[in-house]
DNA sequence: CAGTGGTCTAGACCACCGC
DNA sequence: CGGTGGTCTAGACCACTGA
């Protein structure tokens, strides 16, 4: 019943309790492990891994304090029906929002190139001119009305698969989220009229206000994409909750 | 050197380590122990509070992770220079950030009035019909450039040293942050076109790009106070950062 | 009732790093 | 060198809750 651990192998590097936390981890978030399965015991865990009972409960109180799995009393542990790294970025992840909305979702690649980084746009991502970049933008759709426009530049050094993907039917943000692991992502909020060809595009009046979201995602600190993602102010609404640390 | 634990009391609820981790979060959190300031070492605490060592490290770390304190080896733990209640929230006070800028700030009270909640309120606020409650409205001013409109409600059930409040120069979000403690918030982020009034008010032209941040606080479930701030779109920038909790 | 997680202890060894 | 945090262990008792 338990799901196996493809090899119960440690990596060798830092606390046991981080190397085994991270071999928990990593078939939850690869999606090995399904929402829900049972995760093996702590005694189980203490065997397999050859640790005190101690050392496993710290591995998976970290993994429950992330949000990794879910543990019961009695029960056992189990991963999470909604995994933190979907949490935090579907909410940036159009299509599945659509769908969870019960819409029709399309999208329309607009426009992609092959380059080499100009200094203007290695600044902008973060990488050094010359280095060779995929351009792309594209149009989302719900229903049929667009509802999201989106600039994109991805590093093909950080992800060199992007270069013969065809993006001309699934959005490069879905393809990136599944194939690309990245460890940090920054969002800039801001609004925005609609100019002449925004408007055109998203089938609006011209001037009426936009939300941007520019996001930067890094994985060890080399840049992975730059996206410019721009809705109409009617159609989105981000949304937000922290707690305090300490109640 | 090492600051006092006002009385090292410990509640008597839930963990001991829980426990242990609050009474040493609190006087952080009131500020009573400065940025900075030495905390008594794990082997001190252990005889302060008459538990073992790995007790007093689940709490220290727990305080560590959420970034309360910073531990460094041979030298013990200290006060974080930035706890964290500050850096979330100091995003949505306005005020702080123009500081930092190096503007001038004012903050101009428009209307305040207390009413009883009417159904309408009270669904939009999460009290119940007829609690009690402020509603504010001011102007925040960045060298003397309005910025930011914003409307306010506040629960006077829940913070009714607010009712004598005088806020006509100092902004009740200032106050709020600093007077009435809060577990949980909400925010809802969206762009809207500049209306005639608020245009005038924010001394902008009619349809610009604004940013509406609407925030919900609560102590522990019962509803705070509700807030919309809104800024031109040009003015203001909201930026979010996260990371993966397993890399 | 029995299996699971939640917590606690006393002691241990180690790495780090200022003195 | 010695004090500090970082980690680990073996064992223990308890609370919870499904069967």
């Amino acid at each position: 019943m338990s799901p196996r651990l493809s090899p119960p192998v440690l990596d060798g590097t830092g606390a046991i309790y981080q190397q085994i936390r991270r071999a928990v981890a990593r078939p939850i978030l690869r999606g090995d492990w399904a929402p829900g399965a049972k995760i093996p015991s702590e005694h189980e865990l203490t065997e397999l891994f050859g640790a005190s009972r101690m050392t496993i409960n710290k591995a998976l109180s970290a993994l429950a304090d992330a949000g990794l799995i879910v543990r019961r009393r009695r029960l056992g542990s189990f991963v999470a029906e909604r995994p933190p790294e979907r949490a935090v970025m579907e909410i940036w992840d159009i299509g599945a929002e659509v769908a969870r909305a019960g819409e029709a979702y399309a999208f329309e690649l607009l426009e992609a190139r092959r380059f080499d980084a100009d200094p203007a746009t290695a600044r902008l991502f973060g990488v050094k001119p010359g280095t060779s970049v995929v351009e792309l933008s594209g149009r989302h759709r719900a229903d049929g009305t667009p509802i999201q426009l989106e600039r994109r530049l991805i590093n093909l050094e950080a992800a060199p698969a992007a270069a013969g993907k065809d993006f001309s039917v699934s959005p490069p943000g879905r393809w990136l989220l599944d194939h690309v692991a990245w460890s940090d992502a920054e969002h800039l909020i801001r609004a925005v009229n609609a100019g002449d060809e925004t408007a055109r595009l998203l089938e609006i009046e011209p001037r009426t206000a936009c939300l941007v979201v520019e996001r930067r995602t890094w994985s060890d600190r080399v840049p992975i994409t730059w996206a410019e993602l721009l809705s109409p102010g009617a159609a989105r609404q981000l949304v937000g909750r922290f707690s305090q640390p300490d109640a």
